[in-house]
DNA sequence: GCCAACGTTGGC
DNA sequence: GCCAACGTTGGC
């Protein structure tokens, strides 16, 4: 089993958001990039562990723990000009963009927030896309050492 | 294939 | 709201 950090704006999809969606499961639809898009398609399996890190916020930083509750397939909002992730050039025949849903697990004890984060950025995270300067991953893989560490902060 | 222009992300 | 960092686009 491999674990991930996924990115969301809370004030647009939260994990208090993803908590009231129907048996806790969503598609996490709107990705855009490719790097994000290879791993959620390619890489990650049922079961897979996820941090849920809120962006662009107040506190950013990690908040909670989803898993991968069904492996990749076509993100239909890429088809539908309504839609405000549109993208013309991905062909229902041929999809551009996947999404994965995930599935709540459960909220941390408290908020991890990048600042601590990034206090271990020499230590433990040495690596860790997250805390380097710059990085706008919104899907990033997590080695397992990272994982423990991050739990043990709670 | 290079790279300047442009748009987006996301911390602050 | 600012702006640095970064990814994408498109002319050449």
């Amino acid at each position: 089993m491999a674990y991930w950090l996924m990115k969301s704006e809370p004030h647009v999809f939260g994990i208090d958001h993803l908590v009231a969606c129907p048996n806790q499961t969503e598609p996490w639809d709107g990705v855009r990039n490719y790097q994000a898009r290879n791993m959620m398609r390619d890489e990650m399996r049922q079961g897979d562990q996820i941090f849920f890190y809120h962006s662009n916020c107040a506190e950013p930083g990690i908040v909670g723990l989803m898993e991968v509750a069904r492996e990749a397939y076509p993100d239909h909002t890429a088809f539908d000009p309504e839609a405000k992730y549109y993208d013309p050039k991905s062909d229902p025949s041929k999809p551009r963009w996947f999404m994965v849903d995930v599935r709540y697990v459960r909220h941390l004890k408290r908020l991890i927030s990048l600042t601590e984060l990034k206090t271990h950025a020499e230590g433990p995270l040495a690596g860790m896309p997250l805390v380097r300067q710059g990085n706008r991953l919104s899907v990033m893989p997590v080695t397992p050492a990272q994982w423990d560490f991050i739990l043990s902060l709670e």
